[in-house]
DNA sequence: AAATCGGGGAG
DNA sequence: CTCCCAGATTT
């Protein structure tokens, strides 16, 4: 009679089997400093290995340890976080520096709940660092879990509902090894390269045999999603304002997108318009995705009224190669290429 | 419980 | 074009 949960625990065991054997080779698989890992696990949020991995090493690279990290400007981390998107991380990572060092004399805290307070540090982060630093024994339940326990037991809890990193939580358990720390590596590594979302390449799993959905030849099933994620338009204007190769720039807040990024100004003084009768106008629009930016390029024809514009304390004066010092929007930073480059 | 936050790449 | 990715935070 088969009726209790030890019948799944050989699931774990074969994965931790396939991962000492087809471990990706990546750059914080060859450490178990806490700070390396902490990054690392944030840096790849929602983000594909091979998009993150030379922020990553650039990161780490220039902030090898929490003091460095926290000492550096807000500004330098953010630069460092140029492109990767979700820039609310790279704040939230400076500020939990500056929490270790003010909290935890500088010592990385090695217990689940003191990591779970660190800013920008939830759940699955709390376990991934507790578990692969310091044998702790918190599953890391992200969106390869998710896709893989569903798969296995042909289970169609609604990934996008509230409850779902509960549920599988929970369902993990069922599979979970003592080894929890690799364990939860092994589901990474399975999940990206073997139970990936489209073309899963179950041959080659070592759960098949036991995969439920596998079985069933249901595998494009699972997971259930039900929720659909939308994309509002969102329309921008700008003014790049220029003259002798420089141009004007401010700061972005962090209650919206590009969390304190620099763009151009939305916005010009009335005082400041017409700017004069020579200068030269252009007008720019371009589109990516869900996104409209149209730019207003005005070159200023004057020293006189570049000077009104620049005597604004609102504005920053930048060029072409102070902006790469700069964390611009994407869009932004190819539009700045394209423009100033030639 | 639901909305929001980026950008790149696969299909 | 749509969907997804080593999720967390805010409301």
């Amino acid at each position: 009679m088969k009726n209790n949960n030890s019948d799944f625990l050989h699931l774990g065991n074969k994965l931790l089997h396939w991962y000492s054997q087809n471990a990706r080779d990546l750059p914080f698989r060859k450490t178990r400093d806490p700070y390396k890992i902490w990054i690392c696990e944030i840096v790849f949020q929602q983000t594909r290995i091979s998009q993150g991995l030379n922020h990553y090493n650039n990161f780490v690279d220039r902030f090898p340890d929490v003091k460095t990290l926290a000492e550096a400007s807000e500004d330098e981390v953010l630069l460092y976080w140029k492109g990767l998107g979700y820039y609310s991380r790279a704040i939230n990572i400076h500020k939990a520096a500056k929490q270790i060092m003010s909290d935890y004399t500088g010592v990385f805290p090695s217990e689940y709940d003191e990591i779970l307070k660190l800013k920008g540090v939830g759940k699955y982060t709390a376990a991934a660092i507790s578990s692969i630093c310091f044998n702790g024994k918190m599953p890391a339940v992200d969106g390869n879990f998710y896709r893989v326990l569903s798969r296995v037991f042909a289970d169609d809890f609604d990934i996008s509902s509230s409850r779902a990193f509960a549920y599988f939580s929970e369902l993990s358990q069922l599979i979970i090894p003592d080894n929890v720390g690799d364990f939860n590596q092994a589901m990474m590594d399975l999940g990206s390269e073997i139970c990936k979302p489209r073309n899963p390449v179950c041959l080659e799993c070592p759960l098949n045999k036991d995969c439920l959905a596998f079985s069933l030849n249901k595998t494009h099933e699972f997971p259930v999603k039900t929720k659909k994620v939308k994309a509002e338009n969102l329309d921008l204007h700008y003014f790049f304002v220029h003259r002798n190769g420089k141009f004007l720039i401010q700061q972005r807040k962090d209650d919206f997108i590009w969390k304190k990024l620099f763009e151009f100004p939305a916005s010009i003084p009335e005082a400041l318009k017409p700017f004069n009768k020579g200068s030269k106008i252009l007008h720019h629009k371009l589109t990516h995705k869900n996104l409209t930016i149209e730019v207003n390029d005005i070159e200023v024809s004057s020293e006189e009224m570049w000077n009104d514009f620049t005597s604004k304390n609102e504005y920053l004066i930048t060029d072409f190669e102070s902006s790469l010092m700069r964390s611009f929007p994407k869009p932004l930073e190819n539009y700045i290429q394209n423009r100033l480059k030639k």
